[in-house]
DNA sequence: ATGACGGTGTGGCACCGA
């Protein structure tokens, strides 16, 4: 028998006009992890009851108005970490816990990637030390959860084909060579964009911009990523973006993301 | 070059996102 487990991530761009189609989406895609990021509330106001009446378990680190991240689960969490340990940081942008599927504890990590906004800001430079943090961090962790998935919403275009205008947006913000280098390092931890792992369509994206048509005219960006460890890439068997949300009412501009394990 | 759209908080707009 083949135990699968599929996890999800999500931006869902504020929960609180967001939870119904989570629930509308995890009712037509059952997976058993979901990772959610820019909540923007606090855990207060975080509605634990009506997924636990779809049949998932939560755990948040919220944030008023900006950042906060989840993760559902129909299967037990253990070792909730939030945020990186050791890095001071007044934003809600990591959560992570060990999934305890039949197959074994899988460690599920869900970040909010800093924006960054532009290369010479503020926010670029946190941008880079976060980055360094998270990926000290990962080292650490895939050592003590070899079979790990790091989810999420990562702003940075991993590669030309995740971008519609590589050319015209090369080195602005999500395609520049310093965060393109941070991806590469996370890859070189030992996990692998399981995206990739597959023949996909040309401009296959996650986000669009809600401005000038952007998803009618397939003007995105892929920045929504679901990374496997290698002790769990033999186990990949699929990973889908799915579109269909960001044609809802309403719409997120985030569209989640499937990741397929046996 | 700018702003376009959308969410939030607070206030009559500004800030942020990507």
């Amino acid at each position: 028998m083949i135990e699968i487990m599929k996890i999800a991530t999500w931006n869902v761009n504020s929960l609180t006009v967001r939870a119904p189609q989570v629930l509308d989406w995890l009712a037509d895609n059952p997976v058993d992890v979901l990772g959610l990021q820019e909540l923007k509330l606090t855990e207060d106001k975080f509605p634990f009851a009506v997924f636990e009446a779809a049949g998932y378990s939560a755990c948040a680190l919220g944030q008023k108005t900006y950042n906060g991240v989840a993760l559902l689960s129909r299967l037990p969490i253990a070792d909730v970490q939030k945020n990186i340990p050791g890095f001071e940081d007044e934003q809600a942008r990591v959560i992570a816990g060990t999934v305890l599927s039949a197959a074994g504890p899988v460690r599920v990590v869900n970040g909010y990637f800093v924006n960054g906004q532009a290369p010479d800001s503020d926010k670029f430079a946190y941008k880079m030390r976060w980055l360094t943090a998270l990926q000290a961090w990962l080292k650490l962790e895939l050592t003590q959860y070899p079979r790990l998935v790091l989810v999420g919403d990562f702003n940075i275009t991993a590669d030309d084909r995740d971008s519609y205008d590589p050319e015209g947006l090369r080195e602005t913000i999500h395609h520049t060579t310093a965060e393109r280098d941070h991806f590469k390092a996370l890859i070189s931890l030992g996990l692998t964009d399981a995206f990739r792992q597959f023949e996909q369509p040309e401009k296959s994206f996650s986000w669009w911009d809600y401005r000038d048509f952007g998803f009618r005219r397939n003007r995105g960006l892929r920045i929504d990523y679901t990374l496997v460890s290698d002790a769990l890439k033999p186990q990949v068997q699929a990973c889908v973006i799915d579109k269909l949300p960001r044609k809802n009412e309403r719409p997120s501009d985030h569209t989640p993301v499937t990741v397929t394990l046996s």
